[in-house]
RNA sequence: GGAGAGGUGGCAGAGUGGUUGAAUGCACCGCACUCGAAAUGCGGCAUACGGGCAACCGUAUCGGGGGUUCGAAUCCCCCCCUCUCCGCCA
């Protein structure tokens, strides 16, 4: 979330941030509407202060047995009554409306970030590692893992439909030793804290983050049965307001459209929703919260599963376990001060690419492009791993730092000492790294011609000391 | 899932319609006393928003949101959370 105040000072700023991202302007219009607020609150205040002191001295009156001056009083008060009332509603509608409209706009991005419109304009940092010479036509993953029978996609698609996969075996415990050497690596070198956080959130955690308003689309809703109905019956509720029906009778609107506007109206309240990253709940553990600043950097790591919808991306990398519905990630956080965010930032994609250097992965860094960046990041640099089979790099990390965009959806703050105002907390987030992208990174440059995969030298202790999957036993 | 209790300032805890933004204690900060400390005494000590160069003023806030009333921490409704007992359960 932007500060109102620094829109109202910094106009342009707002509106070039937004062209760049590829948004229509909309600081002028905000910034009306703040107008407007500001105004009407004026007079609100002068009323409510009115109608204060009038029932202060109603009680003195009272007290003191003068029921006539008291009467006159109650008289004066009642007449201002209805402004107050109509003034208050009117409060809450435009504090609603901005509140909505400022919540819906993307962070700005740091003056460094090249810009652009999409992934075409990013800008390579650098190149680590080389290209493995293999020698012979490389596999992508699922020819490699479908062959082991080891990676079945018919089986998970009859379970669970498209976008899942079923390991099995040596292959399902390679995956599981890379995320256990992941989290290892962090927790034990990179001096981050293990947690273990829940899947299910509430709409204010996803808000927090900002997955909502604006992206509901791209995740997946963990209601209970009685949720469901209870939601359900909420919105029929809505649906069978007076003025609805009427307009349905009327033939003025249609039954679908009704429906629709009625789903519009009331349209993420939901039970829970499904993590569609470690971000979510990590982030969230110090919203609503005041921290010291000594408790600063809080570095704090998970490995989770992670539930997207992929709306939106129908038919794009359909073969293989490239993009799932569901898939772990060791996810790291950071909780900085508003000093030191972007050394954080050099620091935790360090640590993402510390995972890629251990497991012998020739990779790329890229710095996103205004285009392509996230709605909270105010940077990004995104690690893309080399996939021989697929002889593509893809994106196998991605490390955000978001200011204080999120901390002040969260109100996540730190008391800096002497300092009476505390400060919003800085927050970043990145992958380290994606576990299925890794264990297809992994099949694919560490193939041998039989279509055996050499394990890598740092993940043989969580594989019971194995060399290689498949292959000649 | 059933039954019950509760949510007040950093903490503990009073307050059931009227000059209460909130007693009291603890913690914290300043001053006095002291060589210093403890003890004691005096004073200060919430947040957000709006207005003002500022001192300061106004409004809102007693889990959250609505309502009743001239006036709500106090009464009513909805929601969230915590705790206890019972049931069920990995």
């Amino acid at each position: 979330m932007l500060d109102i105040k620094w829109i109202r000072d910094n106009p342009a700023k707002l509106d070039e941030a937004l062209a760049a991202r590829g948004a229509p302007p909309a600081a002028m219009d905000l910034i009306k509407l703040d107008e407007r607020r500001r105004d009407h609150l004026k007079v609100l205040q002068d009323l409510q202060s009115r109608r204060n002191e009038a029932s202060k001295e109603i009680g003195k009156a009272k007290g003191s047995g003068d029921h006539e001056r008291a009467q006159s009083l109650i008289d004066e008060v009642a007449s201002i009554k209805a402004s107050i009332q109509s003034g208050e509603d009117l409060e809450r509608r435009i504090d609603a409306e901005l509140e909505e409209k400022l919540a819906r706009l993307p962070n700005i991005p740091l003056a460094d970030v090249p810009q652009g419109a999409d992934e075409a304009d990013n800008l390579e940092v650098r190149l680590i590692g080389e290209k493995p010479a293999l020698g012979f036509d490389a596999k992508e993953h699922y020819e490699l893992g479908e062959a082991l029978g080891m990676m079945d996609f018919e089986t998970a698609g009859r379970i669970s439909g498209s976008r899942f996969t079923i390991l099995r075996g040596q292959l399902a415990r390679l995956e599981r030793a890379i995320g256990q050497f992941m989290i290892d690596l962090h927790t034990n070198e990179h001096g981050y804290e293990e947690v273990q956080p829940p899947l299910l959130v509430r709409n204010d955690a996803m808000y927090g983050t900002s997955q909502l308003p604006k992206f509901g689309e791209d995740l997946f809703i963990g209601a209970s049965m009685t949720g469901r109905s209870e939601q359900t019956n909420r919105i029929l509720g809505e649906l069978t307001s007076e003025a609805d029906l009427e307009r349905l009778k009327s033939g003025e609107v249609s039954f679908q459209d009704l429906v629709a506007e009625v789903l519009e109206r009331a349209p993420t309240e939901e039970e829970y929703w499904l993590i569609p990253t470690a971000e979510v709940p990590l982030t969230n553990m110090v919203r609503e919260t005041t921290l010291t600043q000594d408790r600063l950097p809080m570095r704090l790591t998970a490995l989770t599963p992670c539930f997207r919808s992929e709306a939106g991306s129908a038919g794009r990398d359909t073969r293989g376990m490239l993009r799932q519905h569901q898939f772990d990630k060791v996810e790291m956080v950071s909780i900085t001060d508003d000093q030191t965010s972007l050394d954080e930032l050099e620091r935790m994609t360090g640590c993402a690419e510390e995972v890629l250097k251990r497991l012998g992965l020739h990779y790329r860094v890229v710095m996103l492009c205004t285009g392509d960046m996230g709605f909270a990041a105010r940077k990004t640099y995104d690690i893309e791993v080399w996939l021989p089979g697929q002889k593509a790099y893809r994106e196998i990390s991605s490390c955000s730092v978001c200011g204080d965009f999120q901390a002040r959806r969260m109100g996540a703050r730190y008391k800096v000492e002497g300092e009476k105002q505390p400060r919003f907390v800085h927050t970043l987030n990145g992958s380290g790294v994606a576990v299925g992208r890794a264990l297809i990174a992994v099949m694919e440059n560490y193939q041998n011609e039989d279509g055996s995969i050499t394990v890598p030298d740092v993940l043989r202790p969580y594989m019971g000391g194995l060399e290689r999957i498949g292959g000649p036993s």
